[in-house]
DNA sequence: GTGGTTCCCATTGACGCCCATGGTGGCCCA
DNA sequence: TGGGCCACCATGGGCGTCAATGGGAACCAC
């Protein structure tokens, strides 16, 4: 099963680095990803994680769209001015840049999330509430 | 992947220039491009950079229209009156003009941001509202 | 000349690449 | 089943390189 799963929290060291956990790393590897895509969710406050092939689903959404229309064009305000190309080090660390920092709030801290086809980076207190509250409501629904 | 992506805010120093983010430089490098077409964007208050293939894909768009129609004609002034020659000096900084100031109301600092096959200038104010806007009304992405 | 550019060079801090260490869990073997 | 060994993961830090920024001086145009 190749999904990303589950979720922890690791510490950003003095270089502002933060290990991506193996579990998540066994994925990409399996993916023979070298290059990840990060985005700004377009929901919440966390910074999401996966293969290059993402960005080409979105830039095919945008790509049946008039170019020249304010639709297509804040779209790709979002992914390609909310995106970036990251890479991990030889460890499997990845640096917590402000482009991170200033969307998800991250400190000294990082909860990473599986969400299937992609991961996200979260402030840990700022996952924790958004999950219970999504359990509540997930409750009132059944 | 040779795309603009991500944003990233420099300071203009006092002769009025600002490095362009050495990833956008990168991008230009591997296209080897030398001179920079640079036009004001058709929605927002920026100011959008690119190779000159850019500015012959527009003629191209005009060229396939009636020459008389006040649609290529809107185009051209567009294209060709909102549109400049730039280039780098030898650190990879581009002087902030009048023609850039007075479009998008940079002072002393310039966002960049990636749009894929291009990259713009913007007050870092704008462009960051601009992006929560879109963010808001797209929540239909994901 | 005067103002605005362009071409160099200097500085400082950030980042990439490497190697080191400690802690934990799994596994093997007696 | 208890002990011990080993592999792997998270984390720390050194050091060389590069990017972002600042500023001097030559140069050009009006």
């Amino acid at each position: 099963m190749n999904r990303f799963l589950s979720h922890a929290t690791n510490r950003i060291d003095a270089k502002g680095r933060v290990s991506v956990p193996s579990m998540f790393r066994a994925v990409l590897a399996r993916s023979a990803v070298e290059e990840l895509y990060a985005w700004q969710d377009f929901v919440f406050p966390a910074v999401s994680m996966a293969g290059p092939e993402v960005l080409e689903r979105f830039e095919r959404m945008i790509g049946s769209q008039d170019p020249f229309s304010a639709e297509a064009n804040k779209m790709s305000l979002l992914i390609h001015g909310g995106g970036v190309f990251m890479k991990l080090d030889g460890e499997g660390r990845l640096l917590v840049t402000d482009f991170i920092r200033d969307f998800t709030g991250i400190t000294d801290r990082v909860t990473f999330a599986g969400r299937g086809d992609h991961f996200q980076l979260w402030e840990p207190a700022a996952f924790e509430q958004m999950q219970s509250q999504a359990r509540k409501e997930r409750t009132a629904i059944s």
